[in-house]
DNA sequence: AGGCTCATGTAATCAGTTACATGATTTG
DNA sequence: CAAATCATGTAACTGATTACATGAGCCT
């Protein structure tokens, strides 16, 4: 449920069309919560249902439309009253660590080529997450300069240093997930050894 | 669609009721992978449906029943198929660090508040993991010694040296999750420190 | 007799994924 | 005029959550 706060967040800083929010979304926002339009659409429509935000129609050309939402009062509230309250977290549900406590059930050739794959996937997002925090350290984030221009002065450290401190934690999720599967790739040889020892 | 496969790992070892499944299930890999009897009793038949298990009806008592669920060849075969394939690593959605990423929208009450339930979170999370490293320590986890009873004795080292594997990665993102938090905190500390200073 | 554990589900709902569907406007 | 991009959705399905529902057997 924490779609629509993540949309709430972002709506906050200005108001936006469906379709600048999904596109804002698909960068910043995306690398932490990934959501598709056909999930963001019928989102803001039941966010306007229930009061959160409200949109505004908008001519584009001659027959051309879109709606452009803001936040109302009272979505501003239950964005305030979600940061104030307890995350929930939901259940564990971790498809590699659950392959990676049965590996000894498939051949050595399979074990490495997940074990590969894990490390390529998180290689990736190590990459996403450290070119957003080159933005952020160069300042020409979109997003976070669209959220500075909108705060006092006084409060541009905080919101840069919170998404610094965001990042880095995804960060070194991966960089810990890398060397995870490394150590899987040298088990994975040590126990092929211990095996053709055992057999010769 | 991993929940299959973690149930087929399981039944592999040895027939087992829904019922005990279950409970296995909230031990052992349940700190991988959860799943309420509500998921897994419909997700038996279903496997039983698709030719991946078989149930066998018990007496228990004059009128107490309970279906002993084995796997079957093309069971087995699909888990081996399943263990060969490339993991589909489903979008993150990863509500804590959205939230971190704006916590300059709330007071430093509510952040510092946040962290500290992150922290006791990954705690309790870490003393979990670390409970089955100390059990495949001690070799007296259930689970892992019905495994050990049926694949010959040059495949035990595997069997153990994958499981403490898979936990330890857990434990290391607990830790670094705890780390992360901390970090938080003191930088909570800091920001408010700037902001006292900036209105005296 | 009462409480615990064994044992098995159904029903309603929600969140998310995939595929499909359509058309206007801008730019080269 | 064609292609890219702007713009908005619907429909079918899957996987997971929550709440509800029931009853037998075992131990004290």
């Amino acid at each position: 449920m924490s779609l629509r706060y993540a949309l709430l967040a972002i709506l906050r800083v200005g108001p936006l069309s469906g379709y600048d929010l999904q596109k804002q979304f698909s960068q910043s926002v995306g690398h932490v919560w990934h959501a598709p339009d056909s999930q963001i659409y019928p989102e803001l429509r039941k966010m306007q249902a229930d009061g959160l935000i409200e949109g505004e129609e908008q001519l584009r050309g001659q027959r051309g439309m879109r709606r452009v939402y803001h936040v109302t009062e009272a979505g501003d509230r239950a964005y305030q009253e979600w940061m104030a309250s307890p995350l929930d977290y939901q259940r564990v549900r971790d498809p590699a660590h659950l392959r990676a406590a049965y590996l000894e059930n498939t051949t050595p050739e399979a074990a490495r080529d997940f074990l590969h794959r894990h490390i390529a996937y998180w290689e990736s997002e190590l990459e996403a997450f450290q070119g957003e925090l080159d933005h952020i350290e160069r300042m020409d984030s979109m997003m976070l300069n669209r959220r500075l221009a909108v705060i006092p002065p006084d409060e541009h450290e905080a919101a840069i240093e919170y998404k610094r401190f965001s990042y880095e934690g995804l960060a070194e999720r991966a960089r810990g997930e890398i060397a995870w599967a490394r150590r899987g790739l040298a088990l994975v040889d040590r126990l092929e050894r211990v095996d053709a020892a055992a057999r010769p």
